[in-house]
DNA sequence: GATATTTTGATTTACGTACATCAAAACTTC
DNA sequence: GAAGTTTTGATGTACGTAAATCAAAATATC
């Protein structure tokens, strides 16, 4: 059996008030029996039921959640997981609630966060756009000691306590080094398209793919980089654009959304084969087009992961415990046809 | 204020008695009662906090791990894992009891499992070896009602509960179409060398391989497999064989252990740089390989979440609740020298 | 050595659920 | 409508911890 406070009051030969004031460090224990109490701790192996605790605080945790919100297929799953985590946790004294603003708009964001804040939840999960008003909430928050996790995009300047999501130029490095080794000898230029220039991920994404290209792969010609907003109709024109200005057009990377139109336009080139296409986010689309071969590569990040990587940061730093960081680390995950998970998304 | 049981029976106009007769379906309510209770949970949205449930039922889990004794760095890896959570654990009700037998010896293996059975834990997780003793073994712990989930390897033709470990296939077929695009035009054969064929997981990769190459790739050579033993000195000899009889060896396609083996032999050969090699499992010297160069693809399955996934699972079954089988699917880590993760391992 | 102060003990209540007991009420059945 | 059966209510204890109260003991202060 596992010790309890009163094994440890036993093996301490003291009451069982003292062992409590020990362990939630309140005052009035001399040095000497904090000593004894510790020691007893330690020799017993005791550690503190957690469940138990929270049931006897009547400690729940209240979180928030705000995802832009629109037509942006990877964040519309972002909310799918962030409401299945919602109901899973319903039996844990876990309560999740999910607000929507509209995408890239920087005050709309932060009144939202400062609504929040009237709320004061244990923590807030925020897909953050990269702008002062926006770190100006985040700190806010901060001082009222609610923990913040910045989710997908990250918000630096900031002090929020954690940012779940993936290292993108780590992820633009990758696509950099396979359209590198994909195309091989084969000659031809390759371009970039970016949603826009104005989010931070997508920075990255750019920065790291022309750093690896430049570094390892300096033959090759890089196109300057067109930016389509995520809007599949406004890529399907640059990306048709390009492949006529280009014939010789060997690979494209799609740093952002609007996946699409980029398969379409290199569908109605009959360029599907030729061109080497590597692409971000797994939906179903892009399924389809890496699984008919239109695209080549998918680099993604899993939604879930990041939803209940972000809750659990929030519980342990909304009850002061460290976060095991290589545990929280969110992977890139590479997609080819043939590891494709079979399941949804 | 979530819902108690005292809401119910008050909403339900009946005692808690009542209600706690229907929570955990005990006999003695009549169906209009039931339908009462059922509705006022209904209405009131009521959950079970199942930390209260646990602390009522003074339920614990305890769980039995069983590995694969040896200087396989990737099942110490796992064992690391398994240590790592049991402290985690510790806190939380669960208890975990690590066991190490002899590598792929079959009766050693049945026999710990009937040791375990014999403790009655709520449920085992297993690197399981294929044979029919095994099979037996884990048949007669499920019929004791203890749950059991297969690590690593899998045992098909056992009832177990679950597979916590990657689809080997995928990962054959994964490296072929690496391979085979990283190879393009350039000329030459390639190789593969395997740990042994009596192992589930080396066939697979094997089969997956093999299938891709042959279906997209139909023109490139592969080398008769050969067999390293999963030891780095036998395999360091065999890829220096390779080397030297196909001095025009494109790539090599490692499926086992012994990776220190593969890199020792290519780089004394001075084809560090002209073999592409593909290889399994991220360790600190296979980590160190890949970003010299010399290694140029990774694939891995995350110890950690492997270990994770079968802890959730075994709770889940054992308290016969439903598996959420999309969360449980472990991926297939890619690792290029660009998206290695930076802690350890 | 009397008084003030700090430290400790003993005890109680609460959290939300599980489970047991015994009595009371509601129905069947003939 | 009496006897038997099933259903329901009322109540209490337990799980391991938190938090509070008040009294008792130990120590410090002058």
């Amino acid at each position: 059996m596992r010790p309890t406070v009163h094994d440890i009051a036993a093996e301490a030969g003291v009451s069982l008030a003292t062992v409590d004031r020990v362990l939630n460090n309140r005052p009035g224990v001399r040095a000497v029996t904090r000593g004894k109490v510790e020691q007893a701790i330690a020799t017993l192996g005791y550690v503190r039921d957690v469940a138990a605790a929270n049931l006897a605080k009547g400690r729940g945790y209240s979180l928030n959640f705000i995802l832009p919100a629109g037509e942006n297929s990877f964040m519309r799953g972002l909310e799918a997981e962030v409401r299945a985590a919602k109901a899973h946790l319903a039996s844990e004294r876990t309560e999740i609630t999910i607000r929507c603003v509209p995408a890239f708009d920087a005050s709309a964001l932060a009144d939202a966060l400062a609504e929040a804040r009237r709320q004061r939840p244990a923590g807030v999960a925020v897909v953050a756009v990269d702008a002062p008003e926006v770190v100006r909430a985040v700190e806010e928050l901060r001082q009222e000691g609610i923990a913040v996790v910045t989710l997908v995009s990250d918000l630096p300047g900031s002090t929020r306590d954690h940012f779940a999501g993936v290292d993108n130029i780590a992820a633009g490095r990758t696509a950099g080094n396979l359209m590198g080794r994909f195309l091989g000898d084969r000659a031809g230029p390759v371009a970039v398209v970016a949603g826009s220039m104005l989010v931070r991920d997508h920075r990255e994404r750019l920065e790291g793919f022309q750093a690896v290209m430049h570094e390892c792969f300096e033959t090759r010609l890089l196109l300057p980089v067109v930016e389509g907003q995520d809007d599949a109709a406004l890529v399907e024109k640059l990306v048709g654009g390009l492949i006529e200005r280009h014939p010789d057009l060997a690979g494209i990377y799609s740093l952002g959304a609007g996946n699409r139109g980029l398969v379409a336009a290199l569908e109605k080139a009959g360029k599907a084969e030729a061109v080497c296409a590597i692409a971000h986010e797994l939906t179903p689309h892009s399924r389809a087009a890496l699984l008919s071969g239109t695209i080549d590569v998918l680099l993604n990040q899993d939604a879930g992961h990041e939803i209940r990587s972000a809750i659990r940061v929030l519980k342990a730093k909304a009850d002061g415990l460290p976060v095991i960081e290589a545990q929280e680390r969110i992977r890139i995950d590479i997609f080819l046809k043939d590891n494709l998970p079979n399941g949804q998304a």
